[in-house]
DNA sequence: CGGGATCCCGATAGATACTG
DNA sequence: CAGTATCTATCGGGATCCCG
């Protein structure tokens, strides 16, 4: 088996393609995450940093959340995790091959967000003033 | 404002575009009623029919949870309802402009699921095969 | 610094029964 | 036929404290 296909096993698990696509993307960060290490390794605390609850206290994700969906990521196969073995800890973590085929999608999702679903956008104010 | 933009006014209510998307497909079958709409408008008993709770036992969805999700996409102004009043009751859901203009996305997540997600496809075969 | 352990809570999916 | 009502089990997210 090519090594490809070696990190897609657990990838390989579904009957549906979209209701598939909908599980794994599923968690509050998921996206996010990828979208983040689309550019190269970032540590975890660069990520958590990077990534705000979206709730107007712009608090940031607790360890236990993050922790979370890191693991299921790499579970899935979509994120390696790279352990320093330092002291102080230094972790990093990047896309798999097959994370990485995910930014294109990722980023349509993204455009269709940016004309659709954010509030005060250029767009936004360009359709109003059309009327 | 034009009809487009009246339409999609609880659409705009996010500050991240990507974490808005997984906003509004959350949920487990609304990303599967919107692509079961693409090709006009269908009941919701054929709705139901569809779609399939993606576990072994192959059951139907919950009249309660189709019930509740096709409400969300509606008051997101992704699909309209039209109830014909007869009896026997006789309703219709359609997609909006809005929620059209996700036909493509969704397409392209099902794509990247046929590649990457389903268990024995061709393309995994061909994978094995050629190792 | 990069987490793990524990506790809490609201949201969500499902089963079942019922109705205009 | 197209839902609603009720109840329950489970899950996901968050807060807080702790550790090597």
């Amino acid at each position: 088996m090519t090594s490809a296909a070696k990190g897609s096993r657990r990838l390989r698990q579904f009957e549906c393609p979209v209701y598939g696509f909908q599980k794994i993307i599923n968690g509050k960060y998921k996206i996010r995450i990828i979208r983040d290490l689309q550019h190269g390794p970032r540590r975890y605390g660069e990520i958590q940093h990077g990534l705000l609850t979206g709730a107007e206290g712009t608090k940031e994700v607790a360890p236990r959340v993050l922790s979370r969906e890191l693991k299921e990521l790499r579970t899935l196969g979509l994120i390696d995790r790279r352990d320093y073995g330092e002291a102080p800890p230094k972790v990093e973590y990047k896309l798999t091959a097959e994370g990485e085929s995910l930014i294109p999608v990722i980023s349509m999702m993204h455009a269709w967000g940016v004309q659709h679903l954010v509030k005060d956008s250029i767009l936004n104010k360009l359709d109003i003033k059309r009327e």
